[in-house]
DNA sequence: GTAATGTATTAAAACGTTTTAAAGAGATTA
DNA sequence: TAATCTCTTTAAAACGTTTTAATACATTAC
């Protein structure tokens, strides 16, 4: 039974309409009588009740975000990214992990049913084309974040050719003339050949597992440098590479990709390509709050 | 502009009391009336509004999650539990992220100000205990997670002295007697020490960080087991042994303790306790649900 | 045939806010 | 003195739901 308008109202022997309007810093009403019902509303904690507000403005200023997975240290910074944001233009965030897909409908009718003013998605729209359609229907606000949509809708995602260019590259400035490429991200890869063919470098070996690129490696010792796709992805590599008795960084050099908040833990000894994840998160929140 | 139930009672020359009665499975009202409004609604995708709906109940059935951090892959599993225990009730759960704690208040607002009918907190109550004293005022439900608190609230934590236990116990079955132990979790260590004394094993070495543990292990070369405080730790001590020229775990063996979604890369060669995360959020949601 | 009981529906109020149009009080101008 | 203007405040309606007490009608009991 918290304190409402009307108690402030009572209290100051003034309308209701001039205490919502004295809080909402309307001009029209007067300096003073302003002052003395900012001043009780302060010492009485009055907090306005969203159900008032949002029947009347159909505005929750709360935002959605659907994530395929809490884990993995990938969404979760992105989430971080987004509820700063979020937070800082005075939006809650709800979040909805689905890491059982059949679990996205609920969440969805969640947000929905919550008066979500916007959703933040971080899942491929094919995979649930028809849930997203009716969400498009209520006229809600959507952004993908990581994920490429239908075309329909804004996306953030990380610039994938030039995360490989710069995994390839930075191989190269320490001098490595011969790479290992894993093939498991077209564009990363892409990123890769395109630098390596700038700098007329032989092409790279291409591999998508660990057993394989033992073979690879047995089979071409001038190979000194490996981008991998991700930074798990570095550390089965780095096993890969320690199981043949060759030595890091001396023997061989290891790109990851950043999905990891770990890849900073100096001891694994392997440079990763950063993903601005707060930063993405930020942007897409930012674009949300756009719209 | 969706539709509301005052529209499926124009549609079907009704009130809309019946309409809220038949929808919320009140018995009073005919079965035939309510097959109809049921299909109606159905049909034109109605979804109740959640504003007009709490100002009434006084229920948002939203619950918020404040957390310190959502990356270290610790808070996140966490997170997924308490949201899928919320999801399954019905409840939208909103998540504050205040790595940087000056933002606790500016979370804690957020969340009263969107009504939410219970609290769950990451984070000790000490270091914001006027703030938590303010929502406790406005008698919002809390349960503190995987953090114990002034008393008055319940909580949900891990069993660290039996994970202690645990950790000792499976080094000692392994065959170890002389073992180093991490001091930097007192109910761990306390578990750890329980162990080895019930075997009459000699005291173990404590330590806290790489450092002050490489000194050890070569003034004791009998010690062949270590209980680390956490999963990164683990990772560091690992670092630390093969920096001495032994072999993991040919000449030492480590436990983590799980802080970590990474630690079943089976590559790092080491023994985790297991924390079930889900199911201290899970735990924590329940407690709050009941509430 | 009247009264008591039961069943299905509804009118109206309430929840807390915002907004619109109007009212009231002075001051200024004609 | 009347008309106009400015400044501040307010009454009332609206948003979409739930709930309570009332109503209308049919059935059963006496």
């Amino acid at each position: 039974m918290s304190v409402t308008i009307k108690e402030l109202a009572r209290q100051l022997n003034v309308s209701p309409a001039t205490i919502s309007l004295a809080l909402n810093g309307d001009s029209r009403v007067a300096e003073e009588t302003s002052a003395k019902i900012k001043a009780l509303a302060d010492e009485l904690d009055y907090v306005p009740n969203n159900f008032g507000r949002g029947l009347q403005s159909r505005k929750s200023r709360l935002a959605g975000y659907l994530a395929g997975s809490a884990t993995g240290s990938f969404f979760d910074l992105i989430m971080q990214g987004i509820g700063e944001t979020a937070a800082a233009a005075n939006y809650g965030l709800l979040t909805g992990i689905t890491y059982a897909s059949g679990k996205v409908d609920a969440q969805l009718k969640i947000f929905i049913e919550r008066n979500v003013d916007g959703i933040i998605i971080s899942s491929n729209y094919s995979t649930h084309a028809e849930q997203f359609e009716k969400v498009e229907r209520r006229k809600v606000p959507m952004v993908f974040c990581s994920t490429r949509d239908s075309g329909r809708h804004p996306f953030v995602i990380t610039d994938n050719f030039k995360g490989g260019q710069l995994a390839a590259g930075h191989l190269i400035s320490l001098g490595h003339r011969h790479l290992a490429c894993c093939s498991g991200n077209k564009d990363r890869l892409a990123g890769n050949l395109d630098v390596i063919r700038r700098h007329n470098l032989p092409e790279p070996a291409l591999f998508m597992e660990g057993k394989e690129l033992a073979v690879i490696l047995k089979a071409n010792p001038s190979i000194t440098g490996i981008t991998a796709c991700s930074d798990a992805q570095a550390i089965r590599v780095k096993h890969v590479i320690e199981g043949l008795g060759l030595r890091i960084p001396d023997d061989i050099s290891i790109t990851g990709f950043d999905d990891m908040w770990f890849s900073n833990i100096q001891e694994f000894q392997f440079t990763t390509v950063a993903q601005p994840k707060e930063g993405i998160g930020q942007a897409a929140m930012q674009m949300l709050l756009e719209l």
